[in-house]
DNA sequence: GATTAGGGTTTG
């Protein structure tokens, strides 16, 4: 290797270089491309040094040979170049390689070993020149920023370009232009990495490894140019990524899965030093990683929360065939039955933790759907007021039509017949002691319009009648005459039936005001139920679903309510007592997130936002639990 | 022994 005895090779200082000359230069490295294939026949990299004149210098360095180029590994390394010519472009100096340069490059940091990283055969090396890497070390100590873009998975966050030392797993094509590195760093990400669907075919890597791995694995998917580069990598090698990017998969997108994930990309070109390089197993940085990747333990990572469902998954899927689809696997692996609308960024509490704290609070669970009540559904079904927040039952139809009965004692009166807001029509039933039943057909602006359009208020009508007037007409509402006006009945019946769904009113809420006001809807085409309650007093009541799901995340079993119109099962509450299709769906939904006949290790995964708080009743205090912000997962609907 | 690239983010 060295030898004092051969005459030193003279650095230029980077304050004194001229402009057409050859010259030896010594820096610390400020910026640098990692080698790549240029346009033309060449490996190129660029790369920008400063020494203690604080001047820097940018230099272009190409050969037909990668490992001629400077083994840089990161900033900070120190680096002499031999044989560069200094040309000037666009008023400034640069370095360009000419043929037969060599280059030394060694690591930056103070007290490290000083070896030279270099292709070179035959280099010289004095005690000079290893004097000259220590003064730049420690100048470089007290005048570079030793800001790093180094990061480890753990402390990744969406929206970040780092450098990420890691090892690789697994690799396959995922199309012309793209092409998935699956690495891992020993460290476990806050956020869960997407997964990338590729043919199964085309993968290369231990896949049960990687399986055991779970999580602390992660896609990374290169572009355009680095495609090359990461089809020529081994498995199991070391690399670093430079620049790579991270970015807030979107929700519901085509995606695996329906939890909050992190893409990672290795975007085309080479901006900001974007590129791949293997480092070698010498490197103190690879023997830092390989130390990490060791003390994995691998039992805790397979035992952890998140992560059950894989062995389920191998076990059933390898009955059928042996050839498991990597993307079916990972989806099972990270199957989860419901979608947050909102608090993405919330961190997981445990449901012990949950139990210990004050009410009121919110947080995000994970954890499985271990029973419910009712267990039958439709008995979920409740109506809510949205001013008193009391909750009734929905009215048994019998109820309903005995105040409908009651009503037909007061006979249909003419004065209250035949107005500028509605045209009248009377009918005696036969054979029920001469019942009438006065049919008003609202006008729009003084026009009957189509039956579809029009409103009808039906006096001394029972429930038959006005159910087959709600299928012919676009709403019914039930009224009988009154002194001066027609007027609503009692509030234990529907104030507004549309199609099959009968619309209540909150007892204690409203305040009824006269049939006349239904003049002063603008729009009576629509006859929207809350505009027509808005007109005629009434606080409409609203259909939910009215359910105790009992949670359990292995830690504590919680008792969540579910107060929900049609937010969560994507099911309008307000219909499904009238709809055989959506009752069938409600069902199967339930039957996903909380299948009946196996054991609970098998259930899907439920994230879930759910709010803490306090009830007192009496001297007893509580604090309850309600679900919001969350649905049953798009692929579950 | 020409050319390449000439630091300064994809839009997947």
């Amino acid at each position: 290797m060295s030898s004092a005895s051969v005459a030193p090779y003279i650095y230029t200082s980077l304050n004194l270089l001229k402009k057409g000359t050859f010259v030896n230069v010594c820096g610390v490295v400020k910026f640098f491309k990692p080698p790549y294939l240029s346009k033309g026949t060449d490996y190129c990299s660029v790369v920008t040094i400063v020494d203690q004149t604080n001047v820097t210098l940018t230099c272009m360095l190409f050969s037909r040979n990668y490992n001629a180029l400077p083994s840089i590994y990161k900033v900070g390394d120190i680096i002499c170049i031999r044989g560069l010519k200094i040309q000037a472009y666009k008023n400034e100096l640069q370095g360009i390689s000419k043929f037969g340069f060599t280059s030394l490059t060694f690591d930056g940091t103070l007290g490290a070993p000083v070896i030279p990283r270099t292709l070179s055969k035959s280099f010289t090396f004095t005690a000079q020149d290893h004097n000259m890497i220590e003064a730049l070390r420690t100048w470089a100590s007290t005048h570079i920023s030793t800001s790093s873009n180094l990061q480890q998975l753990c402390d990744t966050q969406p929206m970040q370009y780092y450098d990420l030392t890691c090892q690789l797993l697994g690799k396959a094509e995922v199309d012309g232009v793209s092409f998935l590195l699956k690495v891992w760093d020993g460290t476990r990400m806050k956020i869960p990495s997407w997964r990338v669907c590729i043919q199964d075919i085309a993968f290369e890597g231990d896949l049960s490894h990687i399986l055991r791995l779970q999580n602390l694995v992660v896609d990374i998917v290169v572009y355009d140019n680095h495609v090359q580069v990461a089809k020529s990598l081994k498995i199991g090698s070391f690399l670093r990524i430079y620049n790579l990017y991270t970015k807030l998969q979107p929700i519901n997108s085509e995606s695996t899965t329906s939890l909050v994930r992190l893409q990672f990309h290795l975007h085309g070109g080479t901006s900001y030093g974007r590129g791949i390089r293997v480092l070698p197993e010498s490197d103190s940085d690879v023997d830092q990683l390989k130390k990490a990747l060791e003390s994995v333990d691998l039992e805790a990572v397979q035992t952890s929360d998140d992560t059950d469902n894989v062995a389920n998954c191998l076990t059933s899927s390898s009955s059928e065939s042996d050839l498991v689809s990597l993307c079916e696997v990972e989806r099972c692996q990270q199957l989860c039955a419901t979608t947050l609308t909102n608090y993405h960024y919330l961190e997981k509490t445990s449901l012990c933790a949950i139990l210990k704290q004050r009410a009121p609070r919110i947080y995000r669970i994970r954890a499985k759907l271990r029973s419910y009540k009712p267990r039958t559904l439709l008995q979920s079904v409740k109506l809510l007021c949205p001013k008193c927040h009391l909750l009734q039952e929905i009215p048994y139809e019998e109820n309903v039509d005995k105040i409908l009965q009651d009503a037909t004692v007061t006979p249909p009166d003419c004065k209250l017949q035949d107005t500028p807001l509605y045209d009248s029509k009377v009918w005696s039933t036969e054979g029920q002691g001469g019942r009438q039943v006065a049919v008003h057909f609202v006008k729009n602006d003084g026009i009957l319009p189509h039956s579809s359009e029009c409103l009808v208020l039906i006096e001394g009508g029972r429930i038959c009648e006005i159910s087959k007037l709600s299928s012919m007409f676009h709403s019914v509402i039930p009224v009988r005459s009154g002194p001066e006006d027609l007027e609503l009945l009692n509030l234990a019946a529907p104030f507004l039936i549309r199609g099959r769904v009968c619309h209540y009113g909150c007892k204690q809420c409203s305040n009824l005001k006269p049939i006349k006001n239904l003049s002063t809807i603008p729009n009576k085409r629509l006859w929207i139920p809350s505009s027509v309650a808005e007109v005629l007093g009434i606080v409409p009541l609203q259909y939910v679903f009215v359910m105790t799901f009992t949670f359990d995340d292995g830690t504590g079993v919680l008792n969540v309510y579910l107060k929900d119109s049609e937010k969560f099962f994507q099911i309008p509450a307000s219909e499904v007592l009238t709809d055989d299709d959506l009752q069938r769906n409600l069902e199967r939904i339930m039957n996903v997130i909380c299948p009946p006949g196996i054991k609970i290790d098998a259930y899907p995964w439920m994230e879930c936002l759910i709010k803490s708080y306090n009830v007192t009743s009496g001297m007893e205090h509580q604090i309850c639990y309600q679900i919001f912000d969350t649905m049953v997962a798009e692929d579950i609907i």
